[in-house]
DNA sequence: GGCCATACCTTGACTATCTAGGCATCGTGG
DNA sequence: CCACGATGCCTAGATAGTCAAGGTATGGCC
């Protein structure tokens, strides 16, 4: 794996796992690798912070757990979209739009 | 003041602060006031935020303190971006960028 | 047999931010 | 004259999210 991303991802997690959850159930590994190969390896999720972050979105019902088999044939916990969490996505995606495009026109003024 | 901006800062303040101090120095209180209005009163760093990231920062070496006197006279803390500060700045941003863009490519995938 | 990839989970430390206060000065309106 | 809002600084405590670093277990491959 490349070099630190850093703690730049606090606050665009949810959104981000919510987001790759939209396309589809996934398990907690696969949602990682998701996002790191969607982005060219520059959002890289450790476990220690997904998992508890899966916890969380669960316990706010924006997502449901489902014990399944992966596509390698073991065991594994799918995780899908609830409504509430697509709601969720879609005010999350249009606050951080809103706001980090705020900070990005600031950080980029002449 | 307006609605409630969330914790999105996370992360960011900093090279806000930096920026801001790039076009001369400020002393805190001014430093959220042009934040705010420089973002359309989308960026707004409480007061609990800034005192301990510019004490961070001087810290850190990134910026110097010096008291004087406010536009309206007043006592006030000016603070003016180092050389080392100005590096952090460039770094800060670069990174920004880079991992933001990536979050917001994944957000905006259709 | 040993190792890497897959897949999950937990503990502890850290750090940054927010909430919510407090202090002091000045100008203005009633 | 006095209250109040704006200016300007500061701090304590709570919260929360992330990371580092561990641990378990299975399967495939050399």
């Amino acid at each position: 794996m490349p070099k630190t991303t850093k703690a730049l991802l606090h606050g665009s997690l949810d959104a981000l796992v919510l987001k790759t959850l939209s396309f589809g159930p996934r398990h907690g590994y696969a949602i990682a690798k998701w996002l790191a190969e969607h982005s060219g390896e520059e959002i890289r999720v450790e476990e220690g912070s997904l998992y508890p972050a899966l916890y969380r979105m669960e316990r706010r019902e924006w997502i449901q757990a489902e014990w399944g088999k992966s596509e390698l044939g073991r065991r594994a916990k799918f995780y899908r979209l609830t409504a509430k969490g697509r709601r969720q996505l879609a005010a999350e995606t249009e606050e951080w739009l809103s706001f980090q495009g705020a900070v990005g026109r600031v950080l980029q003024m002449g």
